[in-house]
DNA sequence: TACATTTGGACAACCGATTGCATTGATTTA
DNA sequence: TAAATCAATGCAATCGGTTGTCCAAATGTA
């Protein structure tokens, strides 16, 4: 217990066995140049003693950690935790570490992250944009430490590095054309802050959608703002309070649609007969709630494997291209306006 | 972009200014022995040349890594990326960073990263026991090499370590206590496997308290398994093929009972009229399906913020005491049975 | 037997810091 | 003025490995 156990090195193995530090070394790496005797005797000892490298030291001496930092808005929620789970498995398997850290959607904590993430402690950086973040220079100083970096899903075009994402634009506009298919003509958006790319793909592909369908929409169709359930509530209010309900609500995230769906319900609207709603991300509460709500699913474990496959590949040296997956819409209850078949 | 720009170290720093590399080094410490001119002249030209330290050879050096491990079955699970949501931020907080790692409640996997932590990655380890474990050499192993292990949720009396839990047989005992109050006779329990100490903790509050109400449970009340929704609809079924239905089902698992619920109510049984339905997590999607699920809120980000704390202390040479952190009952239609006052 | 090869392993430099100790020039003290 | 003190810095060892180079013994060849 208090035998004060130091930490044992190759160097103890080596006096041990009276041989050289370097000869244990190569024994333990099955270097062909130690006989086979030497490396047996090596390894047992090294096993005996409970000899563990000392993995900083290894580092050190390669010049790399063998650790991927992942830097994410909150860890705790779903999407993000479940591209960090793809990562991590793709990141595991090919003996790499995953070290996390949230920004908490601030531009400041995300600069010290990375400034400490670049002494050294990993060789490539995942991330996805805070949405405070408002100046990239941060992300593009890693270049300067020969650090890769992958975006996925918050991504900006002021930032050199490669990219997984869903097609958001293709999602929402797929979206809209099938609210439109249905018979909705006056389809409002709730988006998200117009400089954070997947929220202005979706606008767009909402609006490119509107117009191809022949509809021109109104000033108060759309909101632009924060993706809280709260917000949710204050666009429902909001509509409430207009002249006109929309026939459709297409929300740029599920947590604003559940706000929304929940504050038109508390106020007798009937959902979807009077007002279909669809969400975005496939929130996992999606199907519990009742009406269950229509969304786009984007996979985000794929994109977290995705976006880990392309750092190790820069991290090998090649050059992997740019990932986009193509979504999935998932109909549920909230969007079975009457007169349509069930789908 | 391609000019070989090797990352700089204090020699390179120390080149320009023609000190010494030593000189460099106190002088970024702010060491008492350097003058003023020069640590000034150091610390400008540090920052000129974009300098950065290389937190690999400083740990190494020191003996420490000031980064903690954790390891939980899965990442992308409420309970667990909040607990993590806590212990990373009361480790920044220190200057900690956080290694995270899923054991996919497989007992090798977490063997293995057990085995690899202790190769001088972490200083200390956070850990939440997979369910498969049930040989714990792995983690008194980590004592030999002086990392601190704290457990929280999924602990073992197995194991030496610090642990932070939630007081799951009270719990167990003041739902059961409740639904007795409410007029329930029938108290059904659906209980994890009886090794994992949280579980079997809560299936003892249940027993307890339902001889403390007079009421000894047949032998068909209970049953043991995997925690998923789908081992809630099995559940269900049996229940639903036996001669009696229960008053009240306690389950240990939110996703178990919303299997139970929703298969009861696909059966035509009415919740909570017939069957009243408390569950154990207090998940998000608790309040979001119709009827709203009553539960167990166990605080996960505060037990995550508590093991974090614990194991700073341990780190520091401190002996902290284990935490038992009181679970609140959330009462929701799911249990609003018919002749009680609501709540 | 004498010389050319292998073989197996030791030596030492190195990765990038930190730090105890030695050194030097300047200032104080006796 | 010599000795003692002090401030500022350099030297070199160290953390725990890896790896290029070199050497001695063993083996092969003629």
């Amino acid at each position: 217990m208090n035998e004060k156990k130091k930490k044992i090195s190759i160097y103890d193995i080596a006096a041990v066995l009276g041989v050289s530090g370097s000869t244990v070394s190569r024994a333990l790496q099955n270097h062909p140049a130690i006989s086979e005797k030497v490396r047996e005797q090596v390894q047992r000892t090294a096993r005996e003693m409970n000899y563990k490298p000392n993995a900083l030291a290894v580092n050190l001496k390669r010049g790399y950690s063998k650790t991927i930092g992942v830097v994410v808005p909150y860890i705790n929620r779903n999407f993000f935790s479940s591209a960090i789970e793809g990562i991590e498995e793709i990141a595991n398997k090919v003996g790499y570490d995953v070290l996390i850290c949230q920004s908490n959607e601030q531009h400041e904590k995300e600069r010290k992250i990375l400034h400490s993430l670049s002494q050294g402690k990993v060789d490539g950086v995942i991330a996805s944009i805070a949405y405070e973040t408002n100046d990239y220079t941060h992300f593009n100083n890693l270049a300067e430490d020969r650090i890769p970096l992958v975006l996925f899903d918050r991504v900006s075009d002021e930032v050199k590095a490669g990219t997984v994402r869903g097609n958001d634009y293709q999602g929402a506009y797929r979206v809209v054309e099938y609210l439109f298919s249905v018979g909705c003509k006056r389809i409002f958006h709730y988006a998200g802050f117009q400089h954070v790319t997947v929220w202005r793909d979706r606008y767009r592909g909402w609006l490119d959608a509107l117009q191809a369908c022949g509809i021109t929409p109104g000033a108060d169709w759309v909101r632009t703002g924060g993706i809280t359930q709260d917000a949710g509530v204050a666009f429902a209010r909001e509509i409430l309070q207009g002249k006109a309900l929309p026939d459709a609500i297409f929300s740029t995230s599920d947590w604003v649609a559940l706000g929304i769906l929940l504050e038109l319900m508390r106020n007798g609207v009937k959902v979807p007969e009077e007002v279909a709603i669809f969400g975005y991300a496939n929130e996992p509460f999606d199907e519990l709630i009742t009406p269950s709500l229509s969304s786009v699913d984007q996979f985000s474990k794929r994109m977290g494997c995705a976006a880990a496959r392309m750092l190790i590949d820069k991290l090998n040296g090649e050059n992997p291209e740019d990932v986009i997956i193509e979504p999935e819409l998932i109909f549920r209850d909230s969007t079975r306006v009457s007169g349509m078949l069930s789908v």
